[in-house]
DNA sequence: TGTACATCAGTGAACGCGCGTTCACTGATGTAC
DNA sequence: TGTACATCAGTGAACGCGCGTTCACTGATGTAC
């Protein structure tokens, strides 16, 4: 009902931040787009000046998550030199955390979409994929090692721990959270110990 | 139309059978009961006479999982037992083959099931949860460790690692079928060199 | 600077569709005599 | 052993509902003069 370019542009935003929050809760396919738009704001019509389908959207949060997940990263190392910290040693403790296994709307998104992703179209698929390479690189970094390749199977195999001991967490958070919390712990300390050694 | 017993029998478990195989592929809400009913042999109507709702569908195909899964694992032992093989180094190649990450279908309900969990219901949450405590205990007593508390650790960490690989790896076995090879090769080795030494 | 008009983000009702669930009906199976 | 009838698994159409998508309309924004 007229709507300055500005807002217009403003309101784009709140959709992907009020799709990405619902999709990583609750799943992309539970999440109609009336439920969505009215998170954002405005009513359901509107929705199709912004995007061409529902699965645009998908493909623009997908996106946007790994941006964000890949933010999360770098400034967490950042953090670890300015505090002279083990950049890795900090980001195991962060990511097998009960904070980061209650946050899944802000957390890591390659957990978050794990067992969505197979599901979603090409384009949110591929997202995901090169999030997931850019991640494995940045690990191979902070990792000590003879050579790259050798740092390099050192990270794929700490973080597939990190994200199955995460997705395990969650999937008996609800049902046996003692259990959830047992399993972080137990994960935790063998990971630090292998990056100390 | 008059069908027997035996048969009324048969069909019920031919809708759980079914369901399983789909629910696994595709997730469970997406999987409707026209196509799923239609998959076990017959009509949409006479799902009721078998189950009170899809929910109650959803806890039986758990249970049932879980039961597989179990068995997956003991047998596996066994097997290995007559070879004069290591179990725990067959499971993990096994767990960590690419014939176990196209067998979507049929293999480890826990990373099968690991990201719908959360939304389904109570019962097959806790169904869920219960088969993850199991395959934790069976896990520490194939480990060496000092005590107990010790291999139970080295379960969690070691079928974390397990889960994630294989989560991650079916991530993208379809947009980069040579990452998701990678994942599971360069997570095999350490592991491998975990129990041995 | 002020007026006239085009643009286009947002509204709200409607579309066809498939969902989970219900229901009157069918007819072979299984039981009672 | 044979007949009459009750049972109940399966049929197929219908239900209300929410989905993704479309569309005629509104009216403040932004532009042209």
């Amino acid at each position: 009902m007229g709507v300055s370019k500005q807002q217009a542009v403003e309101n784009k935003r709140a959709i992907v931040a009020a799709a990405e929050k619902l999709f990583r809760q609750r799943g992309v396919a539970a999440v109609g787009l009336a439920e969505l738009t009215k998170a954002a704001g405005f009513t359901q019509g509107g929705f199709y000046n912004h995007f061409k389908s529902k699965d645009a959207l998908v493909d623009a949060v997908m996106e946007k998550a790994m941006e964000e997940g890949a933010a999360l990263l770098t400034t967490g190392i950042e953090t670890s030199k300015a505090e002279a910290a083990d950049p890795m040693q900090r980001h195991i403790e962060w990511y097998l955390s009960p904070e980061h296994l209650a946050n899944i709307e802000a957390g890591c998104p390659l957990t978050a979409f794990a067992g969505d992703v197979r599901r979603l179209g090409k384009e949110a698929r591929q997202a995901y994929a090169s999030g997931l390479v850019w991640n494995f690189d940045q690990l191979a970094k902070m990792i000590d090692g003879e050579n790259a390749p050798e740092k390099r199977k050192k990270a794929v195999a700490l973080f597939s721990q990190m994200v199955g001991a995460l997705v395990l967490s969650r999937a008996v958070t609800e049902s046996d959270p003692a259990l959830a919390e047992e399993i972080l712990k137990n994960a935790r300390q063998p990971l630090l110990q292998a990056i100390g050694g």
